[in-house]
DNA sequence: TATTGTTATACTCTATAACTATA
DNA sequence: TATAGTTATAGAGTATAACAATA
């Protein structure tokens, strides 16, 4: 029986293997990108997008950084003309953040792609794997957020 | 129907979803750990346990890195004294990475505390989910190694 | 006084290109 | 000439601490 499996029978086991498989998985992930924007950069305009507008604070607790690393992030995105920044209606403290027209026409086009690259080696998997994942990627995101 | 839940209907939408699950959870595990050793340098660490010995360039293939970027892990690992470095017995350019004494012992401990925290949060999920992401990791591996 | 965001600073991770030593 | 590893260099991502503006 290989080391990993046998690891991964017990709950500790598999608690570690799945943090070295979801860290590898997610060093990978970032390398399949094309245009100019990065992985982080990428990963922050989706939510935004998902949920419309944002300030920075939520959207750092999101993505689950801190409020200096998403400012920046922010910026960058800015620089790229990917979002727009609006004073908050009723906070002058806040900041508010959408995707601009640009950045929705990039993030369609480079999640095409992205996800090709994902999308193809999952078509290699069995549906029943594919099945597997489609359950398995909300409990991921519940455990990062947990 | 949340946005999320909709977008993982389809074979793209599931790969995006995924992906950014997978890096979420990834940023939250590289903030949970307590030694000196950072998430890479662990992961590194354990790879090398977990073939006994390895080469520069085969541990790199194996963490999805390119050489120099191990090179510098494994000069932070026996600046700490957590592994040995040894001529290969037939390819003098080679070199062969092996975990100290000392290393076996943090990575016991290290992986035991890294593991609770990702433990605690796979007690509070149903038996059915944790048998899940038990059969979700070694997909998530291969997808990386695809 | 507490909260939101920014600036300043530093460290880790990673990559590419160029170099050395060995095969 | 080809391969394994290292060094040099650069850029992205992240964090903490200190600061400014607003509530």
């Amino acid at each position: 029986m290989p080391s990993k499996a046998r690891l991964a029978r017990t709950d500790s086991g598999l608690a570690s293997t799945l943090a070295v498989s979801v860290m590898r998985l997610s060093r990978r992930l970032r390398q399949e990108r094309d245009s100019d924007l990065t992985a982080t950069q990428l990963s922050a305009l989706g939510t935004i997008r998902r949920h419309g507008s944002l300030t920075i604070g939520t959207l750092a607790a999101y993505e689950r950084v801190q409020p200096p690393s998403m400012t920046r992030t922010v910026s960058c995105l800015l620089d790229r003309g990917m979002v727009t920044r609006a004073a908050h209606p009723t906070d002058g403290r806040q900041v508010v953040v959408s995707v601009s027209d640009e950045g929705l026409t990039l993030l369609d086009a480079e999640r095409r792609r992205r996800d090709a690259w994902l999308a193809k080696r999952m078509r290699e998997l069995s549906p029943a794997d594919r099945e597997l994942l489609r359950r398995a990627a909300p409990l991921l995101e519940g455990l990062a957020n947990a």
